[in-house]
DNA sequence: TAACAACGCTTTTTT
DNA sequence: AGCGTTGTTA
């Protein structure tokens, strides 16, 4: 093209160019973080469509979740001046096979308009099929099932192709659920997540018309995350990639981070295998953090074995050194980083710009209830979904059974909700006459109103429940999908029933169907309402407003932000426990890249911290033994102490009040956290921690005995940690305040 | 059938 | 501690 590079260009460094101007053939890019790689996507589709290459509607771009792809749809309609719709194959993988499959639905036996159940459908589908095939679920866990099968989907595996283990009971029952699973979900006209893929690489397979339309389409294609997709994803990503090979995918391997869900780093590393003569290009640079920060980043990692090895920089100054501190307990820990976010924070920044970074979902609670204590802003980004709560699943199912008569989920759901006594024999009759006959619950209901088996009074209640079903398919026919909700929430009684409850709970959840009702009016209609909700993980306005941030690792993945708190890093909570156990090393290799990915999100200041002591579920044998104490994550000695500031003394605690402007900040959205507290408020239960200061002075052989673990003998000492040899549990670092004494002389 | 008590399990991470 | 499942009673 003989023609002057256009403006986009020329921010751009040297590899950055190059990777947006490559023409033909397989493409490599192997992106560090904060290297620019959405940039580099994003641009690169716009030079295609702004150059002429291909028409936009002539690229796939596949992004790892909505949030991304949102972004650069955003981003490439900045660069292009076409609307953000423009490139209409960008999207996850999830939500490109839906588009392709409600286009080619009977190709696999499924009618364009089917229902997309999530996890909980799935595990109540499970359960009911545990129940139907006489399998004790207490040895065939639904949930063992559902991962089960979610992994053979991911495999690209049907029924028909899994070799199972003799020995392997488990899933050898599994994988009888599994059959009996993919048959209902076609009578049901459902699909899962998996199937959504699934169904398009049998479509591919067994319709080579098909997936011709679609080679032949697409003439380029970009894949961003690369190294978190899995195998049917590659597989998916095979089948639609014509000859000429014009397939680029970024990734970094240093931060996969769903080797659960199937993912490969090898991925990356097999791209160069299955496509011939790939240009690889290297992002170095690094534009997004401090050097303390980037070098702190590249310490831990450096932990890893088997990296690709890429040297990232930076030309950024070196900043503040990242803090490192230690509290007494996770209640300190919310209060010390409220501290630091009004003291030091607060007048520097934008707080949409602070983020609180957790390994696991559960453990914003503890800074909710401070940051509402105070009367500091913040959202819970992920969490629990929104679509999940029970009150808005409820009103989604009458709203899945109006549209699809053979949503046997949905109509389970609503037949008793609210209370019509309509109870668990009744519904057990109707499943075993809908099973004999292969016919849905809703209408095996229709024809046992005409019979005897039912009791005159419950024929009564489900003959209502039908002919209410019945008027609202009809009105939906001609009214908006809106004033069906309210209609249906109206003459079920379900809004009578939230009503006469009276807790905060109920008024919580009036107050998220009103939410419903405001996000129902985003669509157009019905059927485009319920396809695309499925997909959806959470509200969209999600962003408006000046609040902190709170957010698990995962979710925060692709996002970056000025301060970041990374609480919580304790041996067994991060590195989990759990991969620990399950998979040894590589586990916590995989941690450790999550740890990697949760420092370079930030971009000026980071503070990592943790708690000496955690409580922590269960176990109320008494009242001092839901606390355990804690020992730091092995990922904090891994950093290079040279960019840190380590403050070894805990918090002091202070006087802690509620203060009267409460609340006084807009908290649109009621989460689990904001309806937990206010029931503790109403119960007036104050907590209060006691703590005995009296340290005491061990010497190694002394007998000793600790709450949890019993007696034992301390064999080494570090501090005011304890090694100690248990009887019962063996070696456990402790701390020597819970520890007392045996005079066994 | 509904309301209530007892029990046991939970918390990795997500499209 | 909190939630869902199971058992008991009216």
């Amino acid at each position: 093209m003989n023609q002057a590079y256009p403006n986009y260009l020329n921010t751009l460094n040297n590899q950055q160019k190059e990777a947006v101007l490559h023409q033909e053939g397989p493409l490599l890019i192997l992106a560090g973080a904060g290297s620019g790689k959405t940039k580099v996507l994003t641009t690169r589709v716009a030079h295609l469509i702004e150059t002429k290459q291909c028409f936009s509607n002539q690229i796939l771009c596949v992004t790892f979740t909505n949030k991304a792809a949102n972004e650069m749809k955003e981003r490439i309609a900045k660069l292009t001046n076409l609307n953000s719709n423009a490139v209409p194959w960008l999207g996850t993988f999830h939500s490109i096979s839906n588009k392709i499959l409600r286009k080619y639905a009977e190709a696999v036996g499924l009618k364009p308009s089917f229902t997309i159940l999530d996890t909980l459908d799935q595990l109540k589908l499970i359960k009911n099929i545990l129940a139907a095939e006489n399998l004790d679920p207490k040895h065939n866990p639904a949930k063992f099932v559902a991962y089960q099968i979610d992994q053979w989907k991911n495999k690209a595996l049907l029924p028909p192709e899994i070799k199972v283990s003799s020995s392997d009971f488990m899933r050898i029952n599994a994988l009888k659920v599994y059959k009996v699973y993919q048959e209902r979900l076609r009578v049901m006209n459902c699909v899962d997540f998996g199937d959504l893929i699934l169904h398009c690489i049998t479509i591919f397979k067994n319709f080579k018309e098909i997936q011709n339309v679609f080679k032949k389409n697409f003439k380029y294609i970009l894949v961003d995350e690369f190294q978190d997709t899995n195998f049917i994803q590659n597989l998916w990503l095979n089948l639609i990639t014509d000859n000429h090979n014009n397939i680029c995918v970024v990734g970094d391997d240093d931060q996969s981070i769903y080797s659960w869900r199937g993912a490969e780093v090898k991925n990356i590393l097999d791209f160069e295998k299955n496509y011939q003569k790939t240009k690889i290009i290297k992002l170095e640079q690094n534009y997004r953090s401090t050097k303390n920060i980037l070098n702190s980043a590249s310490s831990l990692i450096s932990n890893n074995e088997d990296r690709l090895g890429k040297k990232i920089w930076s030309d950024f100054n070196d900043g503040e050194k990242v803090w490192v501190n230690s509290y007494g307990d996770g209640r300190d820990e919310a209060i010390g980083v409220s501290d630091i976010i009004e003291k030091e924070l607060i007048n520097h920044f934008s707080i949409n710009n602070i983020s609180i970074l957790v390994r696991a979902a559960f453990q914003t609670r503890e800074f909710e209830e401070r940051f509402i204590r105070i009367g500091l802003p913040y959202r819970v980004i992920g969490g629990t979904k929104f679509y999940e709560r029970a009150e808005i699943k409820d009103a989604l199912c009458y709203l899945r059974l109006i549209h699809q008569k053979s949503d046997d989920l949905a109509f389970e759901r609503i037949i008793n909700t609210p209370k019509r006594s309509i109870g668990d024999t009744t519904l057990q009759k109707i499943h075993e006459v809908a099973r004999k006959n292969n016919k849905s619950l809703y209408d095996t209901s229709l024809e046992m109103l005409d019979g005897e088996e039912l009791k005159p009074k419950t024929k009564d209640s489900l003959k209502n429940l039908i002919k209410l079903i019945q008027q609202w398919t009809k009105f939906s026919k001609n009214l908006g999908h809106v004033e069906l909700l309210e209609k249906v929430l109206d003459e079920s009684g379900y809004t009578t029933m939230l009503m006469n409850e009276k807790s905060p709970e109920a008024d919580a959840r009036l107050e998220n169907l009103k939410e419903l009702r405001i996000s129902m009016k985003n669509y157009s209609n019905l059927i485009e309402f319920l396809e695309n909700i499925s997909l959806q993980t959470a509200i969209d306005e999600e962003w408006e407003g000046e609040k902190i941030n709170l957010m698990t690792i995962h979710a925060a993945k692709g996002l970056e932000f000025e301060c970041v708190f990374l609480p919580g890093w304790e041996e067994g909570m991060f590195p989990h426990q759990k991969s620990i156990e399950e998979k040894g090393d590589i586990a916590v290799q995989e941690e450790r890249r999550l740890a990697y990915v949760a420092i370079t999100r930030a971009k000026k200041r980071l503070f990592i911290s943790f708690a000496n002591n955690r409580k922590f579920f269960g176990s109320a044998k008494n009242d001092n033994n839901d606390w355990m104490p804690s020992l730091p994550s092995r990922f904090i000695d891994e950093l290079d102490k040279t960019y840190l500031k380590i403050n070894e003394i805990a918090e002091e605690k202070f006087n802690d009040f509620d203060f009267a402007q409460d609340l006084t900040f807009n908290q649109s959205k009621k989460s689990p956290g904001w309806q937990r507290y206010q029931e503790e408020k109403i119960k007036e239960k104050v907590k209060t921690i006691n703590y005995t200061n009296n340290l005491t002075n061990f010497k190694i052989g002394h007998t000793v005995n600790h709450e949890t673990f019993g007696n034992g003998k301390i064999i080494h000492i570090d501090g005011n940690k304890v090694l100690i040899n248990f009887k019962n549990v063996g070696e456990k670092k402790v701390i020597d305040k819970y520890l007392q004494k045996i005079d066994n002389e």
